[in-house]
DNA sequence: ATAGGGTTAG
């Protein structure tokens, strides 16, 4: 009652603006309300479990249950089975996969196996570790017991295929289990859609569930989204920039009676400020704090993010102050934000002193912390600091991960240290750390942008041969080179060699090809390719106009290029930059191109 | 007793 009066108070003098320096004064004086009184944590420990069976609520923490587990394995008479999951349970929940395994491998040698409900968690646990072949042995094991999956079975391995990218056989294992019986719930549908919009299905999500709420899945079940599955849609659906379904799905949510929360708030403002659209989000801002909802620490980590990426780092800084007066706990995403900020400004002496300053503060440093401060140095080409850095961190036993090897990577290559490049990556396995698809992608491009053209094929058979699935943009960095290096032929080969890669040209495979043509003079090669793609259903874009502009404008073919013009006119595409620098071009290159002047469509929204 | 959601770094 409190809060939410508070709430109101704090909506109502807050109608103005919330994120402008200025205004973060009379912000402070608003938003800052008492934090409702939590009664002190009692100082009891929870009763240990032993031979008892534990109660569902009772909190522990994992260490506790690891403990417990091993305490519980020894106990003659045996604690009943339900102990054993609940432990297993809260070592799952924590995420402590590794611990889970071991936990579960030590069952056997007490003459005790885990029941279905412990398989289901270690079968869940593989999924979770993108090792959803495992948790296809799992259910071998589980109906090798004479147990049957159940429903919660398939939906984590659903989740561990979507995990993997697998939509097909994600979708092919749920019609597979409809047709044997098994009835979906809400939690199969949200992970299924969770695991549609991480892989960038959103669009299929969407269809997916305005079948469901036409009840066109041929299910006898009541559908029943929860308050879960509708924030995964929304946010999703605003990841891919489509923010108006966002809203509709919003407002489709509470029409339906279900109330969003601070993490649906979360999603759709994130989605707005990333659209720029600044006023509404501050609108849903004050909207949710009206109806009591207090913003949380990933609330204000949205907000602070939006605010750096807007190159308004002061502000986001004075967002950390308002938070922590507020009695909201900033965490290390909060300063790598800030952080990350600072050096995106190119205040790199700012970002410094907040990364010295936060653990003085008394906030802990993290991997993260360095890969931002390493990649901002390496942005403004301090390499020397960068790799400072580096050796600093492990000094201090961080454990660098992928990701600081292809910020590493990428800085050196910016450099032109490519013997650096082979030495870092050689060092990679010292680490126990696998290269990803990007550190491939780094590697192939930046050996082609160095004149390493030879190594870069040689990386990228070697990869082949070894059985790595080459995704698009690992073929698109290659491609690039060999087009850029006027080896037409060679690069011509690789295009046609996707299919049986498995990889799908994308818009930007079509663009580099068409540019390598027309850097080549193969003009009509290159206004093949914009029909190839056309012809399957590949959308050019405003860049790929540009690009193949851009040749027959440097071709004087000015006929073509305002023929293009008119094409993309009538598509209602938005000329660029780009297309303006050619427009220009066309028209300066000769007093008789002016009368092509005239020809030149009109855009919408254009003067 | 078991399964699903929103934040940061390339």
């Amino acid at each position: 009652m409190v809060a939410r009066t508070y709430a109101r108070q704090a909506a109502s003098a807050t109608r103005t603006r919330i994120f402008t320096p200025s205004e973060r004064g009379e912000l402070s004086t608003i938003i800052i309300h008492p934090r409702n009184p939590t009664p002190p944590k009692s100082s009891t420990q929870p009763q240990t479990p032993l031979g008892k069976s534990l109660k569902a609520d009772q909190k522990i923490t994992v260490s506790d249950a690891l403990t417990e587990f091993d305490k519980m394995l020894q106990l003659q008479p045996r604690p009943p089975m339900a102990s054993f999951n609940t432990l297993l349970g809260t070592v799952a929940k924590a995420k402590r996969y590794q611990d889970l395994i071991l936990m579960i491998n030590r069952m056997p040698e007490v003459n005790l196996l885990p029941d279905y409900i412990g398989m289901n968690i270690l079968l869940n646990c593989y999924c979770e570790l993108k090792r959803v072949g495992l948790g296809f042995s799992v259910m071998g094991g589980i109906l090798k017991r004479g147990y049957n999956p159940n429903i919660v079975t398939f939906t984590a391995l659903i989740k561990g295929l979507c995990m993997e990218d697998k939509i097909g056989d994600a979708l092919g294992l749920l019609k597979k289990i409809i047709r044997m019986g098994f009835h979906p719930n809400v939690k199969t549908w949200g992970t299924l859609v969770n695991g549609l919009c991480r892989t960038g299905n959103a669009e299929v999500a969407l269809r997916l569930h305005e079948e469901m709420k036409n009840g066109n899945v041929g299910l006898d079940l009541r559908f029943n989204p929860s308050l879960i599955y509708y924030s995964s849609l929304i946010d999703g659906l605003c990841k891919e920039g489509l923010v108006e379904k966002g809203k509709e799905l919003f407002l489709e949510m509470e029409g339906r009676g279900i109330s969003a929360d601070v993490v649906a708030y979360g999603a759709l403002i994130h989605g707005l400020c990333r659209m720029g659209e600044w006023e509404q989000a501050k609108e849903l801002f004050i909207q949710m704090i009206d109806r009591g909802i207090r913003p949380n620490v990933v609330t204000f980590n949205i907000l602070m993010d939006s605010l750096c990426k807007e190159g308004k780092t002061d502000e986001a800084s004075g967002m950390l102050e308002l938070m922590i007066r507020r009695g909201e706990k900033p965490d290390s995403i909060t300063f790598n934000t800030l952080i990350d900020g600072y050096c995106l400004e190119g205040r790199i002496d700012d970002a410094k002193e907040l990364f010295v300053s936060m653990a003085a503060k008394g906030h802990e440093r993290d991997v993260a912390s360095y890969n931002v401060l390493i990649n901002g140095y390496c942005k403004c080409r301090k390499l020397k600091e960068a790799m400072s850095l580096f050796r600093e961190m492990l000094c201090k036993g961080y454990k660098p991960t992928v990701i600081t090897f292809n910020i590493l990577l990428t800085g050196l290559f910016q450099e032109g240290k490519v013997e650096d490049v082979r030495e870092l990556y050689s060092q990679m396995k010292d680490h126990d750390l696998t290269p990803d698809s990007a550190t491939y992608s780094i590697l192939l491009d930046g050996f082609c942008k160095n004149d390493c053209l030879v190594e870069a094929i040689e990386l990228f058979e070697t990869l082949e041969k070894s059985g790595y699935k080459l995704n698009s943009l690992n073929c698109n960095c290659l491609l690039d080179g060999l087009c850029k290096a006027g080896k037409l032929d060679l690069a011509s080969e690789l295009f046609e060699r996707f299919p049986e890669m498995g990889v799908a040209p994308t818009n930007f495979t079509y663009s580099i090809m068409i540019n390598g043509f027309c850097k080549d003079r193969q003009l009509e090669k290159a206004n093949n390719m914009f029909v190839e793609m056309e012809n399957k259903g590949c959308a050019p874009d405003v860049a790929t106009f540009n690009t193949l502009m851009r040749g027959f404008c440097d071709n004087n073919d000015a006929p073509k290029v305002v023929e293009l013009l008119q094409k993309m006119a009538d598509r209602n595409f938005l000329p660029d930059s780009f297309t303006a620098t050619i427009v220009v071009d066309l028209l300066s290159k000769d007093k008789s191109y002016s009368k092509y002047l005239k020809l030149i469509p009109k855009f919408p929204d254009m003067a």
